[in-house]
DNA sequence: CTTTTAGTTCTCTAATAAAAGAACTAAAGA
DNA sequence: TCTTTAGTTCTTTTATTAGAGAACTAAAAG
């Protein structure tokens, strides 16, 4: 290493910044994601630079290395980050992948589909006397097929 | 108790529906349901009879009475299920609320707001110079507000 | 009053998850 | 070839959750 490249990183977080990390951590753990997934997917979101690499992420969040790793794993196969490379340098820059929310909402869509098949053996294996039960939860499985097929077109209709 | 009482309470489960509460209970531990809430409320779901007591719910799933009590107040304080009383009977009816899904289905469009409101405060803080990143967040907490504007009137304009 | 019913609450244990820290590895550089 | 870099994996510790079982409670019945 050279003495050259022993610039400061300025990648120190602001008061404000950190706040808004643990409340949107807060809510993404709500959502399913460990402690530090949820703060570093926040980070990548809150960050004046949109790529980090590991150590900076590490070093942002006072994490552990197998933390980090693990985190970041976690949301490169959930695919809410994505990282990229550059010519010359074994770092992985890690963004955020919450501009492109398109794919993930038109997954999450299509991810009903399993949860409506339960839902649809159920109603075919119900006791057939219940009928206003059944009767509504046939009403919610065809709302669910209407629902995703609306929301697909929500989607494409929308970019005013 | 008179022998008059001692009737024999066919709430015996099929295999298959057995196996349809296990289904569906895993897919509702996906959901944030512990194992013995999302098999109640499966089996709520399932059963012949869809007004289960305590000890019902309690006998068909196996469950120790503070598990079953605790599973059953968690989903009644999420407004997953609830209950109905009879005249001169102590017990409570629970029965599944998935029938009312437009009540839960409203509630999560509406909870997107909170989530909403942190994406904008971020946005509102980050550093002007990501333009790119900047404008896809705008686009997502605009399309946010569109999708929870849509998806009511989606919910109100069915009913074919 | 005393017993039964319909749960609730408490205590303890077992299972699981999260994270730290150290050891390890594969590729690139000196 | 010997380091350094950029992580990954393993081991251990700590924290959290889930559930069992027993003790408890409030209302109703006898």
């Amino acid at each position: 290493m050279f003495v050259s490249d022993l610039k400061i990183m300025d990648n120190k977080l602001t008061e404000k910044q950190k706040e808004l990390i643990e409340r949107f951590g807060v809510v993404q753990e709500g959502m399913g994601l460990s402690p530090a997934a949820a703060r570093v997917n926040a980070l990548l979101t809150v960050a004046d630079k949109v790529e980090l690499t590991f150590d900076e992420i590490r070093e942002a969040l006072q994490l552990s290395k197998s933390a980090t790793s693990n985190a970041i794993n976690n949301l490169l196969i959930s695919k809410q980050i994505g990282y990229k490379t550059k010519p010359g340098d074994r770092k992985r820059y890690f963004f955020s992948k919450l501009g492109q929310w398109q794919n993930s909402f038109i997954d999450s869509m299509q991810g009903l589909t399993s949860y409506n098949e339960v839902i649809k053996e159920i109603l075919d294996s119900r006791d057939k006397k219940t009928k206003e039960f059944n009767s509504q939860l046939k009403d919610f499985t065809e709302f669910i097929e209407y629902y995703q097929k609306e929301s697909i077109k929500l989607i494409k209709n929308w970019k005013k």
